[in-house]
Parts: C-alpha cells; structure tokens; sequence
DNA sequence: ACCGCGATTCCCATCCAATGAGAGTCGTGT
DNA sequence: ACACGACTCTCATTGGATGGGAATCGCGGT
C-alpha cells in the first residue's frame, strides 16, 4: 500500500474529514474522526496534524479537536453566503422585530434547504433549524418555496425520490406534494403546517436576485395554530426590501 | 518529480489555493488561483478541479472559480465563531439600535483582530472593516482591548515587532503603546481616534467568557469628533448582556 | 478572416511523499 | 495491577500525485 489503499485522492479523505464534524457534535478527538471518516488510525492522526499545522483544524485544552478558525475565516470572506446574508439582515431583523418568532433565511443546495441565518426572539417558540443546517425541501416552507420555484429537473428528482415523513402530517405522497407545490406558486407563499414538528406552522416566501430567479427563501416559525396572516404581510415587506438590496427590479 | 517537487504537502497547497481567496477578490480563474499559490499550470488545474468535485470550490456560469456553500457550510456548523455570534447578536442588535453606528465584534486570532460580526444602519459613517476581515492589534480600538487583555507572550511579541501605522496618528512607538494598554486595562476600555481612517473613531470594550477570560471586543465605529461616552453606556450594556449569554458571572 | 495569447484540457513517464501496519508510550478508569 | 483507548514513532512499500509538454478552446485585436 501506498498513497492511499483505499483509493480515494487527498481532497476526499481532507473532507471527510471536515465531514465528521456536524452542528451536534463539535468536538472530537483525533482518534473518533478517524473512526467516522474510515481513515486507519495512524492515518488519522497524521491527517488531523497537518490540519491542525494549517489552521483549519485547532487543538483546544488537551487532546480534543475542533473547527478552526482559519477555515471559518477562508469560509466566510468570500463566500455567496455572506453577500446574501448581509443582503437580507436588515430585514430579517424588521421581521424578527414585528413578529417576534424565529425569522430564517435558506438556500437551495445539493437537493436541501441550507439555512443561512436564523434570528430568534426571547419568547420565539420551538424551531429545529440551525444556522448552517439543513431541512428537506419536502418538509419545510423554505423547502416548498425553493422546491416549488426551482426548475423542472430539481423538481422531478425530488418528486420521484424518497419523501420520508417527518411528522405524521408531512406531505409523503408525490400527487400530493405536486399539487401543493402549485398552490406554493399560485399564491406566491408556502404554509407547513405541522411538517417538522407538529407544534410549529412555518411560513416562507420566495425571494429574488437581481437575474429575477428565486435565490432563496425568507421564512417564520410561529406556533402550530397562530394566525399567518400578519407574519405574511411582514414576510413579503422583508422580501421586497432583500430583492431592492440584491438589484432585483421587479 | 512526483508528489510535489516543492516539498509542500498536499494540505498546504489546498491551503495556500484557498488562501488566494481575498474578501476583495471572491471570483478568480483556476490560471490566477495557480499564479498566485505558486502552483504550476497543470497542477493547479488539476487540485482545482478536485476541489470543486468535492464542493468546497465552485465553478460558476463558466469557468471562474468561487467558495463553495459546502465549505461555509462546513465551517461555520461547528465553529465557536457561530456560539460568540450567536450569543453576542441580540446585544448587537440593541447596541447598533441605539448608537446607530457599525457595531462590531472580534476576536484574537493570529497576532491580529479578526472580525466576526458587523451590524451597520443606513447612517453609519465610514468603516473599513468587514465580516471575517481583520487589522492589526494596535492599530484598532477592538486590537487594543484584545491586546490590553492578552498574555503578556502575545504583548511582548507585538510590542517588538512592527507597528506599521495607517494614519498619521496610529500608535507606532512601543513605549506609547505600552502606555496606552496600561490606559485601557486601568479604563476597561479603548478610544482610537483616527487610527485606521483619519475621519473615524473606534471604541470597544473587552468581553469575557465563562472562564473569565477576555474572549472577545466589542466595538463602534464613531465619526471622527463624535462623544464617546453615550456608546461606552450602550457598549458596556451590551458587554455584561453578552457576558451573560456566554455564561460569566462578573 | 487571421493571428496571438492565455486559459484549459489531456497525456503519461517519473518517483517520492503519503501510507498504514506494528510496536511502544501515556493516561485514565476500575 | 490491569485493561483499554488515545496517541506517537518508525519504516518499508508503492501507487497516486506531479508537472512538462502538446493540443484545444475562446476571445480580443487588427
């Protein structure tokens, strides 16, 4: 054996790396990431040094490893995120401020929903999304908006693939999902009631770049039966001012 | 030649491709990203490409070259970057309501200051600093703070080295800027009029963690001739606030 | 249309850096 | 004392990374 047994170049074992680190788990030692990233154990130990060396990785108060800031850094300066982001805060906060309920921003990527931002409120109810984390496209209101603005082959994919319920009362069925995904367009919003956890309803509204294409969705979590008028009327305020900020004329 | 004739391992050259990314300079070709890591043609093609397979870069509408969403994602899902921001937003938010100027926060990071938030209003005077960007230690009021507080390794190294100024009023003599440490310790916090821009004043206060460290400075950015003592009030509000989100009992 | 330049892609012989098994050390919990 | 796991170090092996070169593409200039 040499440069690698198992077949795989430098760069994949570097992300697998990267990859064993989630929202939940922050912290692990070098020996753990090895286990998850399928690397052999001196291997690992080898690879988390040089990251460590690097920056990109960092060794916190004996042992335990964690995301460095070097990789944060090189992250976020350049990154579309970012210029979205800042893009959308003020009027996030406007709406964080109105409807005193966790307020999000997510993306469409590699078939999810990434959310960018989240703002919550002191008596902001239940929310499992994290910044940075993802939800199906299926099963969340930002998903149904970037699903139901997305193109036609996103579309197929993810109607023809697995729709694994989230709740008892997420959309499973593909007749179904096609069906609200016309109403999503048709009424310029999507409601989800109960699709994530049964006490929440999110609302989202699709929100546009300056090419006219729908770059992300704008979205609140209120409790399951509060009403989504008023946090409509907020949402599609805020969306205005995003597409103004991003050169969207529309 | 084969692996690298250079001498540099794999994880330094992927390093040094992202590297070439600057907050100024988010778009390049794999031909400039080679140039400027100091890879030959073929290579950097080659590394560029892997890159982009595994999502960490992205190839755009053709050929230039961007971060990708995998890697902010990767990044900031478990950096400790997010639990600071996240902690310090809503003191952010009140502080930037009220003093309405930029309102920042930054950490130490590499012998500089390293900024991970800023909130601006419309009316914010002028600011040069940006999210994941950084300045020197002694050349700005967050630099101060961070330093005034530091270990004395990281003072002696910075007061020994160059102090490069970037106005014609930055602090370039050691003993005065010994002296003016010694002012921000006994003060608790730092003034640094026209340091960076001639036509601003920064002023930022330490923050500690549950440790009881100093983990990070908050700031505003003034205008020039602007009193001071309104922001201290909100800037130290919004410190102890943060203190607390982050666990310090004072 | 033609030319020139740079970016990009493809090819492939070379060969050394990365690899991982193994043995040993350290630290912790029982 | 013992067991277990994390970690470090060494070293022979070798296949993947490397980069020179040639061909192709794309674009702006003339």
């Amino acid at each position: 054996m040499a440069n690698s047994s198992s077949g795989d170049s430098v760069t994949d074992r570097l992300v697998r790396v990267l990859e064993t680190f989630t929202p939940t788990r922050t912290v692990q030692t070098a020996a753990e990431i090895g286990r998850r990233a399928g690397l052999p154990g001196s291997s690992a130990h080898r690879i988390v040094g040089e990251l460590v060396e690097s920056g990109l990785l960092e060794r916190d108060g004996d042992r335990r490893i964690r995301i460095g800031m070097r990789l944060w850094e090189l992250a976020t300066r350049s990154s579309q995120a970012l210029r979205l982001r800042q893009a959308a805060m003020p009027a996030m906060e406007r709406v964080q401020a109105r409807v005193r309920e966790h307020t999000q921003l997510a993306i469409l990527e590699q078939d999810e929903a990434l959310f960018l931002e989240r703002l919550s409120g002191p008596g902001s109810g239940s929310n499992v999304t994290r910044i940075a984390g993802r939800l199906p496209l299926h099963a969340s209101s930002s998903g149904l908006v970037l699903l139901a603005f997305g193109d036609r082959e996103l579309q197929d994919r993810i109607l023809t693939g697995a729709l694994p319920p989230l709740t008892r009362e997420t959309i499973t069925d593909p007749v179904a999902l096609r069906r609200k995904l016309a109403e999503v367009r048709a009424l310029g919003h999507a409601v989800a009631r109960g699709f994530i956890e049964t006490v929440a309803t999110g609302v989202a509204v699709p929100v546009r770049d300056e090419t006219g294409t729908v770059a992300a969705a704008l979205s609140v979590v209120l409790r399951r039966d509060d009403p989504v008028e008023p946090a409509l009327v907020e949402l599609h305020t805020g969306k205005r001012e995003i597409e103004r900020a991003l050169g969207f004329r529309g």
